[in-house]
DNA sequence: CTAAATTAGTTGTTAGTGCAACTAATGTCA
DNA sequence: TGACATTAGTTGCACTAACAACTAATTTAG
């Protein structure tokens, strides 16, 4: 069944269309939650997710890890540091690079979120056997790393 | 394994960052080729998958079948327009309504992005098998109508 | 039949995104 | 060592998105 010929393109099956669909649907219902909550952007909530992880990391470190921009990064973090959410020094070794850490109010924030965060995924994913749980996982890794090797060849 | 009690979240394996990253890598890879090649945005390309599709439909109904807020397609769609891509007229019965539909040039565009569109899918698809994509699909449209369901209690 | 409500689409405003140009610090290598 | 390249982060700018307010046409109800 092979679909390279047809005539025309059924939107609502289309798998890259509905994939963006999901996730969008699935970020603004999380987003919603972080946003009256706390009044963060999805973009803010995941700079904290990582700070939460790692701790004195660079800005750099953090765009690797999240798959933000440097520039969208950095806007985001002065308005981090300036509700005190995080703090932020610069690296003894080397002058260029800051580095950053939830400070104690973003720590409560984020020991707050990390809960409600994995209450919804847990929600979202309860529609779905544990196999076809890991299943999914599974696939979007595989997909995820195929896409990457499609795009840079 | 309920991870509601965790103490950090680990972002990279947090599905709903998982979903948007993998979204907008495949994404963002689609909407290269239709940027070099028709200088089309995503939005852009949606409009027309859909008249594509359906021709001769108002503005709502492209917006119920592609998720785009009226406003983002009022002005995608006078940009479609100036560039002769589709076509508009008001439709007889009712005044407001006015009804879309790919011009000539825009049917040549879309015949041509279609075959590209599905070999840019089977491509990416290629990592998965037969039954895998099947599975893929149903899981995503659990998840979706899941999701939807959570969004309005 | 007409006043109020609804619907289709447009437009204004605000904030966020993405790219490139920029500054400053560090690394490289002849 | 000293010119050149690289790296970390910031900023300017054009563009898109999201939300609400708006216009105009139509439907509904008293």
């Amino acid at each position: 069944m092979t679909k390279a010929n047809q005539e025309h393109l059924k939107l609502e099956r289309f798998l890259p269309y509905r994939l963006s669909i999901l996730s969008n649907k699935v970020s603004g219902i999380i987003a919603e939650t972080y946003k009256d909550k706390f009044a963060l952007s999805i973009t803010e909530w995941r700079i904290m997710a990582v700070l939460g992880e790692f701790s004195d990391i660079s800005a750099d470190e953090i765009s690797s890890k999240t798959q933000l921009e440097k520039s969208i990064l950095s806007r985001a973090i002065s308005k981090l540091l300036k509700r005190n959410l995080i703090e932020r020094s610069i690296a003894a070794d080397d002058r260029r690079r800051s580095e950053i850490r939830l400070s104690a109010t973003g720590m409560t924030v984020y020991r707050e979120i990390v809960p409600l965060s994995y209450q919804y995924e847990e929600a979202l994913l309860k529609c779905l056997t544990e196999s076809e749980q890991r299943q999914f996982s599974e696939l979007i890794d595989r997909l995820y790393a195929h896409a990457d090797s499609l795009n840079t060849p």
